[in-house]
RNA sequence: GGGCGCUUAGCUCAGUUGGUUAGAGCGGCUGGCUUACAACCAGCAGGUCAGGGGUUCGAGUCCCUUAGCGCCCA
């Protein structure tokens, strides 16, 4: 059954076809297929945090190329797809939103409704900011399933996941206590670089370096022995935290003062002089204090050299009010003074101290000239607005630094696309100095499965957690008192305390093969696709996602999480530049669907190669545009020409000139399932659209008469129609047709659709790849024809006839219909012969009356000899 | 400061292991055509393959070096 209809149009493809594909259950994965037949793809749960941008439609229609040409190659592809719903970009998104804070000291509001254009923030209960964080997350959630199923991603949405979900909770915290029972997760309390803003700690895949202005001060301190040493310092406000002077041991300069004591200007605290290779004698006058904490740098020589611990800036930020000079912990030799100058710190945040001791230092004579102007690089948080601080605080961490060779082996066993991105990755490991840090100080995550109890005094007991056993996952600490103990026992001595801790969100999206593939909930699914066939995934995120699925799945399963990682480039503005947000170039992709249409959009997409950045070029996108107009219009054509006609279904006799073409698509179809293999998805795309334009402009150019002109008016000596060429001819334009439609699937799955639509019931998605020789073996059917006999050659040499004979027109500036008097083709012997068959076609596209065949070994040519009348 | 990548036609990019005269698409120009095609066909112009040095019978391709751009890490 064919129906065609009588104008194409693009419009509305995208709308028309998601729903019935959504219907059918076309992408719906089967459970029950062997594990070898499944192709399985671990794709990037995105954060839900606001809009997805071109860079997301770039990366996942690659993944998407890949799953349709897997699935049409008769694997059930398992394509599932997550949203990344938990953590601070949640909060952060909510907060702005309702206009709303969490102050988890409030109790729970019933029926809250925040005022979101309020300029105040509202602060509300934590069960109440969660409430919110879900509500806020389901909305975002269906705009991003709107949008992948508008630009038509093959994914079975019925196995979707979420990163704060019932499930996410209780695999996050079954691998958490997994990890902690085989003694690879552990707490301590040590330092912690912290958000004052966030009010959290922060893992170091977290961090970047931002230059910041700040200045140089030159401080004074008294060696107690006699004598003065010189330090500088962009950050004289940890005066008070100073723990000691640290000098490099091969500088000269400072060589006897090493192990001498000195006393701190204004607080008279005696520290001592170490000396350590990370101290810079380029760098101020080679002398360098050390508090308790500064930076990392700090830390290191703290722990190192094994100083005492001052610490006075407070997890918000300011300046700790309860310090007191002359105690054991801050000992000073002028207690009064140093109270004194304290006191005009206490409270204030760290610039504002800054300037107060500048002017305290200046007063005593201890800041010596003028504070010189610097830049220098400071740690943040990615998503913070100020400095991060040191702070102690007990954290839960995953052991990252013992294993850094298994980390690195798995990587040389990934298969990564580009190659190079395996560097990335090493240089990362490598270069890695703490372990991870699981904590998170937040509220909208999931909850470090742990309480604590509480001895008789009323002091909680760390060091013996009390663990929930896997059947009650998940639980809330917070919410849920533990076995064994009633509610009213909570922060009671002889009682319980919860963990207060959410985990890193990536301490669950790192897990996202195993949620995706219903590890602890469906074991047999899990064991057919774990480890996945593909990961595909942006390059930014090789450091935290890509480096923490790996350290999951080799802790806890001991081997890699996925075989290949497909890493796509950036998307740039169209003018090559970074897209940012305060650039204000930043494209969406939605207005690009709705102007070209998502066939378009990914035919773009499509001609990103791995790990290669590519401009938002809206000139590709109309010639994928053009593509499928022009894929629509030839299926229309080839159907409504075999419409008109009777509709043959066996060739008699087969026509050279068709079974050469044929192996024409054959040897593309060849190179393009190669590509395809070694997922080189671009060159493939261009192998078959070079062969579709052929089809289009040279092939049915060269048949169109013979397939369905009519006998009484062609007046060529040449050209003679009959049944059997006509068949022929029909049943290979649409055998070809078909053929590049199905190539053409996972490229444009939508306009394919259409136009497969008018002839077949069944999805083409759901087709098989085209394989080369299916053509040749559908028109040989029925004929005794050997299918030796096509070969190329005759389709090529017609090709350049034709081509010569339309320069030649065009030279002459006449139009294409204008007749021709004759050609003469001089040609080896052998290519004379091929051509044999196809003059009658030739003359008929080339209007021409005769065609004199010379041989001619030595200067094949070929001439054109325009009717004298016209010409 | 270290690592990685990129630099080929006006634009976007191909150029497998070194091998004829370096290609495609888009854009430009010229001409033609217009009932499958908000199209198409033909022709023309345009490249010291970022610069320099080296290996080789032969280098866009391999090596060294310089410069610019981008990313990552200090």
């Amino acid at each position: 059954m064919i129906s065609v209809p009588d104008k194409v149009t693009l419009d509305g493809l995208e709308q028309k076809w998601s729903e019935v594909w959504e219907e059918r259950g076309v992408y719906r994965f089967d459970d029950s297929v062997p594990g070898q037949a499944i192709y399985s793809i671990d794709t990037p749960p995105p954060t839900v945090s606001g809009s997805l941008h071109i860079g997301h439609v770039f990366s996942y229609t690659h993944a998407d190329i890949i799953a349709r040409y897997q699935r049409m190659q008769g694997r059930e592809v398992f394509y599932p797809v997550g949203w990344d719903d938990n953590g601070v970009p949640t909060e952060r998104r909510v907060q702005n939103y309702f206009s709303v804070r969490c102050d988890p000291s409030l109790p729970y509001e019933r029926d809250l409704v925040p005022d979101s254009t309020a300029k105040e923030l509202r602060p509300v209960s934590r069960a109440n900011f969660i409430e919110l964080c879900e509500q806020l997350t389901q909305l975002d959630e269906q705009v991003y399933e709107m949008l992948w199923r508008r630009v038509g991603l093959s994914v079975d949405w019925s196995l979707t996941y979420t990163t704060v979900g019932l499930r996410s909770r209780k695999i996050s915290q079954a691998a958490f206590l997994s990890l902690l029972a085989k003694g690879e997760i552990y707490q301590s309390s040590s330092p912690t670089l912290w958000d004052v803003d966030f009010q959290t700690a922060v893992a170091q895949a977290e961090l970047e370096d931002r230059p910041v202005a700040g200045k140089y001060h030159r401080v004074r301190f008294q060696v107690a022995g006699g004598g003065e040493v010189e330090i500088e310092t962009s950050r004289p406000e940890l005066l008070p935290a100073c723990v000691g002077l640290v000098v490099h041991p091969e500088d000269e300069r400072y060589r006897s003062l090493v192990g001498q004591k000195v006393l701190t200007p204004l607080f008279r605290v005696p520290v001592t002089v170490i000396a350590h290779p990370l101290a810079d004698p380029e760098k101020g006058t080679g002398a360098a204090m050390v508090c308790t904490f500064g930076d990392l740098t700090d830390v290191t020589w703290w722990r190192e050299a094994q100083l005492p611990l001052r610490v006075i800036i407070g997890r918000d930020g300011r300046l700790l009010d309860d310090i007191s000079f002359g105690s054991d912990q801050f000992p000073s030799q002028n207690p009064e003074r140093a109270n004194a100058a304290y006191s005009e710190l206490a409270r204030r945040r760290t610039n504002a101290a800054r300037e107060r001791i500048t002017e305290l230092l200046l007063e005593s004579g201890d800041l010596l000239g003028t504070p010189t102007s610097v830049q220098h690089a400071v740690k943040f948080y990615e998503k913070g607005d100020r400095p991060l601080e040191v702070v102690a605080s007990r954290q839960w961490f995953l052991r990252l630094l013992p294993h850094r060779d298994a980390f690195i082996a798995r990587g040389e066993e990934l298969d990564w696309l580009p190659p190079h991105m395996q560097v990335r990755y090493e240089n990362w490991v490598r270069g890695l100095n703490a372990d991870w840090n699981l904590s998170r100080q937040r509220f909208f995550g999931i909850p470090i499965p742990v309480w604590y109890p509480i001895d008789v005094s009323g002091a909680i007991d760390y060091d013996r957690p009390i663990l929930p056993p896997v059947d009650d996952l998940p639980v809330d600490p917070l919410s849920q008192s533990p076995r064994g103990f009633e509610e009213r026992q909570r922060n009671q001595p002889g009682g319980f305390a919860a963990d207060p801790d959410v985990m890193d969100t990536w301490a669950t999206s790192s897990l996202s093969p195993q949620l995706a593939g219903g590890w602890l909930e469906n074991p047999e699914r899990f064991a057919k696709v774990f480890p996945m066939d593909l990961r595909p995934q942006g390059q930014e995120i090789i450091r935290t996602w890509l480096f923490y699925t790996i350290v999951r799945s080799e802790l806890g399963f001991g081997e890699l999480p996925f075989k290949r990682a497909l890493i796509s480039g950036f998307v740039l503005d169209p003018d090559r530049k970074k897209m940012s947000k305060s650039k204000g170039n930043v494209v969406t992709p939605l207005p690009l669907v709705e102007r070209f249409g998502s066939d378009a959009l990914r035919y773009w997409a499509a001609g990103g190669r791995p790990g290669v950045d590519t401009a938002a070029d809206e000139g590709q996108m109309k010639i994928g545009r053009r593509l499928a107009i022009k894929i629509a219009n030839a299926t229309k054509f080839v159907l409504g020409t075999l419409a008109r006609a009777e509709s043959p279904s066996v060739v008699v006799a087969p026509h050279p000139l068709d079974l050469s073409f044929l192996a024409v698509v054959d040897e593309a179809l060849d190179e393009a399932t190669e590509r395809l293999d070694r997922n080189d998805y671009t060159g493939a795309l261009e192998t078959i659209e070079r062969c579709f334009w052929e089809f289009c402009d040279d092939y049915l150019e060269l048949v169109k008469v013979r397939a369905y002109g009519d006998p009484t008016e062609i007046d060529l000596p040449l050209v003679t129609l009959s049944e059997e060429g006509r068949a022929s001819a029909l049943v290979t334009l649409r055998v070809a047709n078909e053929l590049l439609l199905r190539a053409l699937a996972p490229y444009q799955p939508f306009v394919t659709e259409e136009a497969w639509s008018w002839s077949h019931e069944e999805s083409i998605h759901r087709n098989a790849w085209p394989q080369s020789g299916e053509g040749l073996r559908r028109v040989m059917e029925g004929s005794s024809t050997e299918r030796g006999e096509a070969s190329v050659g005759i389709f090529r040499t017609a090709q350049e006839v034709l081509t010569e004979i339309r320069k030649v027109k065009s030279e002459h500036k006449v139009s294409p219909k204008t007749s021709v008097e004759q050609v003469v083709i001089r040609e080896t012997n052998d290519r004379l012969r091929a051509l044999g068959a196809a003059l009658g076609d030739l003359a008929a596209a080339g209007v021409v009356r005769s065609i004199a065949l010379q041989e001619d070994e030595a200067m094949p040519a070929i001439e054109v000899l325009m009717d004298p009348v016209v010409g």
